[in-house]
RNA sequence: GCCGACGUAGCUCAGGGGUAGAGCGCUUCCUUGGUAAGGAAGAGGCCACGAGUUCAAAUCUCGUCGUUGGCUCCA
């Protein structure tokens, strides 16, 4: 007999010998009709896997993470089968569960795909599933594995063959189909009766652009239809809230093919939400101790050999700009910190003076590629909330964790709760990538590492991820589709001030290089407002609305009140506009509806007599008919609720 | 940059080898209204751009540009 003991802390004493599905059937059959993958001991078994030992056993369903990736990577082989009962010859190579769904590399040779042969393919998927296909593991040795692929020419799976371990090298089978597979399977294919293949796209083998390009197809799988239907409904949602869409609807901003691509043109209403963004922060800013500094658009080719980004990216870049005779040489600048630099350097400084924090909403230049630029998250022309601060090493550590409550208030004003901390270290493998020293890389990730500790951050540490001139805290958030884009940044660099030759007079009357950090806690302007936009659906906090209220006449006999109106709300500060058109006031609800105006204030005979306002709030509240001054105080209590406050 | 898809009116989209279509928006007129679309008339298009095939191309083919889902990249 062996001990199994369930999650619960419960042992249960089994037969030498009972399966997975077994204990499942013992706890009861609603358990093991919806058992779809276990761990042992912390590892991933079948549920056929035969138990022999004691140990702790730990059942997956469609609810648990563990049991949805199960179920997609044996998605995955399904679809791996059909594919090869539809283009003979092709070449499998890999095909992992993903956070929504699986995929499948494989080399087409000289077949082609696209998303029109979905149908057949989803068709060919569901045909296999409901055969109710086991999937069975096998051993095999090295040779013997190696023997398979070679004779199916297939070169991938014999590269991932030849870095395996012999000993530890398992197939799996399923119909007729063969994989080399670690495992982690559901019982069988009959649990997928849902398919619907996502999408089609190239990708390199093994990440690496200069290895042949695999054709990758996406997919998601379900136990049930409904769901399947659900998720695509969401989806739909999700494309509601698409910033680009939105940008579109609300008038923010647009791109122009003649301005080039990459190049965001915002639209009057943007700038306005822009501007009151830069307020925002710039206010804060002071608040903590920061001076706005300005510098120029461009730069000497010169001043980017210094700092080293031009060694660095200077052929991935825009190309230098020349003087008509002279032949200077001057780049549009990608970032904001050699400028910086020279600010610091313009000046002597003594220890008493720093920390030094220059702030500058810089709008910086850099060539991305044309398959990466992406609405407003990604584009060439962009505007940072860049600040560098220079400060001794002994202020490090406290400047660090001033800027990390900076990037919490601003992230806190604006509603984004749901961010995870990304520590960026160097990559330890390959320390050619990166500048400056051992000694000082090592003190800048400690510095990081402690600061994010001691501010009780939820962190993720991604080793290789720094920039080359140091590591990093980078905010991550997440948008409508689930992408994970870096927002606010900030990072330690001990590198520019040792090639800008920084310096300030210690207590010791000696020379003493400073340590910078830069600091962006929205990232960029660009940016942050699309993933605002998406997380807001385009209902902003009422602080940054472009337009906070709008006045809706009756008809157009009460031009003239509505006018009085207008201007009360501007002596309030109130950012007001009407409408005056002669249409229905129901249609004027519409509109200001669909353009998410978050007060409507309807006025008509009876509150031209009174003096009053008839409040509607964005969504249909009635908040009945009042004058302006109380309307005002109405805003300004909204507005200082969902402002937190920030304290140095 | 690479692989796939897409590009028709200001916007959202239908159509498709032989006068270019709808809804919304816009203009004008009627209507002067009470909380999510009042009515009528009208203007508006080199069907992204350039070649080719064809008696004939918005439609088919190729190329360019742009957009888009991925890959690679992201100072």
């Amino acid at each position: 007999m062996i001990k199994i003991t369930l999650p619960d802390g419960s042992i249960k004493e089994f037969e030498q010998g009972t399966t997975v599905l077994e204990v499942a059937e013992s706890i009861s059959q609603g358990l093991a009709r919806n058992v779809l993958s276990a761990k042992f001991n912390g590892e991933t078994v079948e549920t056929k896997t035969k138990l022999t030992t004691d140990g702790d056993l730990v059942l997956f369903t469609w609810n648990d993470d563990e049991g949805k990736k199960a179920f997609w990577h044996s998605s995955a082989h399904v679809l791996a089968q059909a594919l090869q009962e539809l283009y003979p010859g092709i070449k499998l190579t890999i095909g992992p569960a993903i956070e929504n769904g699986f995929y499948y590399d494989v080399d087409f040779g000289e077949q082609k795909i696209s998303e029109n042969d979905f149908k057949k393919i989803e068709d060919k998927m569901l045909e296999i599933s409901r055969q109710k296909h086991e999937f069975e593991m096998r051993e095999v040795s090295k040779q013997e594995a190696l023997s398979f692929y070679k004779k199916e020419n297939n070169p991938y799976k014999v590269e991932l063959i030849e870095n395996l371990e012999d000993g530890a090298i398992t197939f799996c089978d399923h119909s007729t189909f063969t994989d080399l597979c670690r495992g982690g399977h559901l019982p069988n294919t009959g649990k997928i009766k849902a398919v619907k293949l996502m999408s089609v796209a190239g990708a390199y083998w093994r990440g690496d652009e200069h290895n042949p390009q695999l054709t990758r197809v996406y997919g998601i799988s379900f136990p049930k239809q409904k769901e399947l239907k659900e998720y695509l409904a969401l989806l739909e949602e999700a494309k509601k809230r698409d910033h680009r869409k939105l940008g579109k609807e609300l008038q923010l901003f647009t791109f122009s093919q003649k301005v080039g691509q990459g190049l965001p043109l915002w639209l009057p209403k943007g700038a306005a939400l822009r501007e009151r963004l830069e307020n925002f922060l710039k206010k804060a800013q002071q608040k903590a101790g920061y001076e706005q500094v300005v510098s120029p658009h461009i730069g000497q080719k010169e001043l980017y050999v210094t700092s080293g980004h031009y060694a660095k990216y200077g052929e991935d870049s825009f190309q230098p700009i020349k003087t008509p005779s002279e032949n200077e040489e001057f780049l549009l600048k990608p970032m904001n910190c050699p400028h910086h630099c020279e600010i610091y350097n313009a000046t002597s400084w003594s220890y008493r003076d720093l920390p030094k924090r220059f702030a500058e909403f810089g709008t910086v230049y850099r060539y991305e590629q044309s398959g990466e630029l992406h609405g407003l998250t990604r584009v060439r022309g962009f505007t940072q909330d860049d600040a560098h601060i220079f400060c001794t090493p002994d202020q490090l550590d406290e400047e660090f964790k001033k800027v990390i409550d900076l990037v919490l208030y601003v992230f806190g004003s604006l509603g984004f709760e749901n961010f995870t901390a990304q520590v960026s270290l160097r990559d330890q493998e390959d320390k050619e990538k990166y500048i400056g020293s051992d000694e000082n890389w090592e003190k800048a990730e400690n510095a990081i590492i402690n600061a994010a500790k001691e501010k009780g951050l939820n962190y993720v540490v991604e080793t290789g991820e720094a920039a080359f001139y140091g590591p990093k805290l980078d905010f991550m958030v997440k948008d409508a589709l689930g992408r994970s884009w870096q927002l606010g940044t900030i990072q330690v660099d001990y590198n520019l001030p040792e090639r800008f030759e920084l310096t300030y007079k210690g207590s010791d009357n000696e020379e003493h290089r400073p340590v910078m950090i830069h600091r962006a806690p929205f990232g960029s302007m660009e940016r942050f407002v699309a993933i605002l936009l998406e997380h807001t659906g385009g209902n902003f906090p009422l602080w940054l609305m472009p337009e906070q209220a709008i006045v809706l006449s009756l008809s157009e006999k009460y031009e003239k009140y509505t006018k009085k109106v207008l201007n009360l709300l501007e002596k309030y500060e109130i950012r007001g506009t009407s409408d005056n058109r002669n249409e229905t006031v129901g249609k004027k609800i519409r509109e200001a509806e669909m353009n998410k105006l978050p007060y409507m204030l309807i006025v008509g005979e009876q509150e031209e007599k009174d003096g009053t306002v008839s409040v509607r709030k964005h969504g249909g509240e009635d908040l009945g008919a009042m004058p302006i001054e109380e309307f005002a105080a109405l805003i300004n209590r909204e507005i200082n609720a969902s402002l937190k406050t920030f304290e140095v």
